[in-house]
DNA sequence: GTATTTTAGTTATAGTTATAACTATTAGAT
DNA sequence: ATCTAATAGTTATAACTATAACTAAAATAC
């Protein structure tokens, strides 16, 4: 039934247990990521995709749901549980605008702005320092390879897109 | 207060971008583990930790659950949860070991073994594709680039240790 | 040999997330 | 002008996950 030579099993083989490797390079990270997050709200009450969001909004300005969710990569209505959340704490404020009724932009508080100021790193000051010490080629071929991953993971959402209007 | 240069000043701006970059890939990854997953569960009625699960059993035969957790990197609990769900279908089947009764092992049932033949790839088949169509060289770069992230992310937990009993 | 500590597993709990279904509003077509 | 389609946001739902607290069993200490 097969027509495989011994060295295409070889070599199919070869690439199973690369497969292997990455999938569990992913559960790792996916995990580290996890535990990450839950340190964070032990330690400023904020998860890591609540900080995140606030910084985008720190860094974005008056910003939309929609926007905000495409830039931070988390569906709109995960966008909107952590808004819910953050406004409650008055770490953010959200009104309609008068030009169009349908959306809802979202801004910074003082009390968010202040909180900011304070907060660590989200991926964690220990990874943060661990990653500025590698060297700049290091740390761009990281970013690189991170970036080829995710793009073959998340197949176009990918990077800014080279068939834009020109 | 600063001591900064304008050198330095920018060279951490730099530093910060790059990490803000690292962030990002990670969330784009992290999020599209998820939506595989969900695709995955409805093909073939298994999210991809069952499924990674399910392979893990096959690879390892009967297996403990403490080793089980260490060789998928999902908490014990987790583990217990998702072999619940499992067990409860069938696909596994769980007993006490006779030796030390605090340690469950878990098998396959043929049910389970059956699944697992025409199950398609946990991460994906189309991530699979384009992963495999990598030149070697390239997907052991890869490889070795989110070993390292995985590294730096979940410290100590990583490779097999350089110090063990020798 | 009994008491303490360690180990394996389990349960309870709380939080994050995406999909799907829904509402409100605006833009476009005839 | 009205009817349809698209867009922005929201809500309901269901699943996964880790931590913490707990039980049971075995190993170790004295």
């Amino acid at each position: 039934m097969s027509f495989e030579t011994t060295t295409d099993k070889v070599t199919n083989r070869f690439r199973d247990d690369e497969l292997r490797g990455v999938e569990k390079c992913i559960r790792r990270i996916v995990r580290a990521n996890d535990v990450q997050s839950r340190a964070l709200a032990k330690q400023i009450g904020l998860t890591a995709p609540q900080l995140i969001t606030l910084k985008a909004i720190a860094a974005l300005g008056e910003v939309t749901t929609t926007v905000l969710s495409a830039h931070i990569d988390l569906s709109a209505a995960t966008v909107i549980t952590i808004l819910d959340n953050l406004e409650a704490r008055q770490l953010v404020e959200r009104y309609r605008s008068r030009n169009d009724r349908r959306v809802v932009h979202t801004r910074l508080t003082p009390e968010g702005a202040a909180l900011l100021t304070r907060a660590p790193e989200p991926m964690g000051d220990a990874f943060a320092r661990r990653f500025a010490d590698l060297s700049p080629e290091r740390r761009s071929q990281l970013i690189l390879a991170l970036t080829a991953i995710a793009d073959m993971m998340a197949p176009g959402e990918g990077p800014p897109k080279d068939t834009l209007p020109h």
